[in-house]
DNA sequence: TCATGCACTGTATAAAAGAACACTGTTCAT
DNA sequence: ATGAACAGTGTTCTTTTATACAGTGCATGA
């Protein structure tokens, strides 16, 4: 669809945009490719747009962008937490270990959301197909019965489905092996599990 | 962190870069909160920086950058098909019902990879923790023996484990209740594996 | 009460950047 | 052989845009 000249200004756009944030100017794009005249870049955009890869608004500096960026969803930022902190939320917020990166509309969250994703440590959460490794999202919202939340309990923090029997709260996991846990004082839900990333190949 | 009013400006910053692809100009932001000079937008601007939430190329047009965003892993688009279709890759490429959005490092997928999304539907491969509505990542690579595939067998497409003994290649369910697949002619691997993506609540 | 940060007004200037027009030469399908 | 798309050169003009500097008024903590 693109000759190769217009590919490499595409390239060239795209790594530019990734570093400085912005688009180059028709001036930057002449330099960059060591064009005599800056028309040879003006008449490149021109073709990238006719294309339809591209898309210009006239008048305006630097006024470029990706077609495909423009169909995107809002994308939303989730620290991700390694161990669930005993404590979590008292003394302060613990340093992410990660961030993942996803449209709203894929994770079911709102731009707006303080959503907050753990990873996963132990299997017992296996027979509701959580696995040791995944990464599940959590928001911080009211839990209903049967939720799987984050929660406190006794002073430890933990993945967990939550069961209300005649108006008492304990949690369950979702594992044979493991015994029901239930609370002598405390059980404070810190968050209820929206969605799961999981990835093959390389831990990070 | 940030006083009302530069919360403010940055949610019209945030705003005009979603609707536009592009950073307003400080007339831009003069005008549309009515400030008679210029110099107000300037100095929001400043403040903003210091404050660390935006940063400024000198010199360059329209040249902010949110500092979260530069942040950020590069996001690769992954096109979702729903029914996977027989013949995946001989009549031309299907329409997408949907595109996943997320960060490289997340899905440990390369920028310039080829990777497409399936959704899942049934239970087929539920003791290998793939959910009915899952949305699988795969990528077009060479598989291995117990590789988690998509494959034309028989003129159909299906999610599938991919076994191999005695040099010879069949399909089995991740559920005791679903048979092994062995191909009467041919087995064509679409994809591998390589990631997950589920949410809870709205189905898209 | 004094400095400091905040939120502006008002004016001026120079640089950055888009846009327009007239060209040349090549390749490639019809 | 001919038009159309491609890939440029060379020049000029105007608009857009950042930046600089001199102020005002208000709140707030030291």
């Amino acid at each position: 669809m693109l000759t190769q000249r217009q590919q490499e200004v595409m390239d060239f756009l795209r790594s530019e945009h990734r570093k400085t944030g912005i688009m180059p100017s028709t001036r930057e794009i002449q330099q960059h490719f060591g064009f005599s005249s800056q028309t040879a870049a003006v008449s490149h955009l021109t073709a990238l747009e006719k294309k339809g890869v591209i898309q210009k608004l006239a008048g305006k500096a630097r006024a470029l962008m990706f077609t495909d960026e423009m169909e995107r969803e809002p994308i939303i930022d989730i620290p991700i937490y390694g161990q669930i902190p005993a404590g979590f939320g008292d003394d302060g917020v613990p340093e992410p270990e990660g961030q993942l990166s996803v449209d709203v509309r894929s994770m079911g969250v709102s731009t707006h959301s303080t959503a907050y994703a753990l990873r996963v440590r132990g299997d017992s959460m296996i027979d509701a197909h959580i696995m040791d490794g995944d990464v599940v999202v959590m928001e911080d919202k009211p839990a209903n019965n049967r939720d799987i939340v984050a929660a406190l309990i006794d002073g430890e923090t933990t993945l967990k489905r939550l069961v209300i029997e005649k108006r008492k709260k304990f949690l369950r996991a979702e594992n044979a092996d493991y015994p029901d846990l239930v609370p002598l004082q405390e059980l404070l839900v810190q968050g209820v599990m929206v969605g799961l990333v999981r990835h093959f190949g390389r831990s990070w």
